[in-house]
DNA sequence: CTTTCTGCAAATCATTTGCACCCCC
DNA sequence: GGGGGTGCAAATGATTTGCAGAAAG
């Protein structure tokens, strides 16, 4: 059920990378709001010598209209919905380039398989999650952000990504 | 995915510790004055009609000796060593039963499944986690569970309880 | 052309479950 | 004595991977 986070598929191991990777990408990205997430993929793809086919443009295409959290089911599904019979191995193989990208990041663990979300075009954030009708708050605070960074200084720890997920019952079910 | 050993194998974050190491041992010994686990434990068990075997008083013991962080599949290494020869069914519904009772939580995915830690007897905390070597450093910040406070009144949900995992290098692996 | 992709099916792996005895209360 | 408990092995279910043909550059 539950499963593993990222961080490991990719036979490539790619060039040596920069001391805060994710960062650098999500930096890139946020100075490219303008530049549409297709052309972001498409470059960071390149980048790596990696090809834009047909199956991911239209992955890409599918999670840009995914309205909040989603998980690998859902977009195997959707896409079929759409016309596009993409199998199962493409879509988990595409989350992970995707989230190596810094397009799509693991939410957190639901039941069952991981929940994704975009980081594209989304402040990043924190999550609440009820425990009992699953809805998921998200939230965020920027002297929470600053909190966590002073701690990783002091512990002489190089952040790259974090997730904070606050569980309970939200008010329509407490 | 064939190297679920050494790897992550480094549960015990050694003894370069959080800032304030004295303060937090103190707390947990004055803690420990009150009822033993073992005590609390058969208490829950009885309240639900459920029994206090030998497999899950061994088990009890073993995750109390356990120094840090662990998983199912530690768990069952330990015993062996410890002479119990308890099957993986009864670790996992007794690691079930443990977090229910509240004496474990999970304390995160790492790459390989959940890992556990215990409640009893220490202070909340939250988690750095290698993204090298997997090595746990625990850290935490009045500040930061105030302002998680604050967020859930803002947003009128009712916390019940939270992880925050911050994934990046640690000090050595950078 | 060369290299990366994709679909498919088989393989993994942590975790769960069905069953037939076992053993606390 | 009986209902919960345990081990074992088979079942799950999300995710991964080996392979051979397909496609991108």
């Amino acid at each position: 059920m539950k499963r593993r986070t990222a961080a490991r598929r990719q036979r490539y191991a790619g060039p040596r990378k920069p001391r805060r990777p994710e960062r650098d990408v999500l930096h890139a990205i946020a100075r490219g709001h303008r530049e549409a997430p297709e052309a972001i993929f498409r470059r960071s793809l390149e980048l790596r010598g990696l090809k834009y086919t047909a199956e991911r443009r239209e992955i890409l295409r599918t999670i840009m209209s995914a309205h909040a959290h989603f998980d690998a089911d859902w977009l195997f599904l959707a896409m079929r919905k759409a016309g596009a019979k993409t199998s199962k191995a493409t879509i988990y193989r595409s989350l992970a380039l995707l989230c190596q990208v810094g397009i799509l990041r693991e939410a957190f663990h639901g039941l069952h398989g991981s929940t994704y979300e975009h980081v594209y075009g989304h402040e990043h954030h924190e999550h609440m999650i009820c425990l009992k009708c699953g809805k998921v708050i998200e939230f965020m605070s920027r002297k929470l952000e600053k909190l966590q960074e002073d701690a990783c200084r002091a512990m002489k720890f190089q952040p790259v990504q974090h997730h904070l997920q606050v569980f309970g019952y939200c008010r329509a079910c407490e």
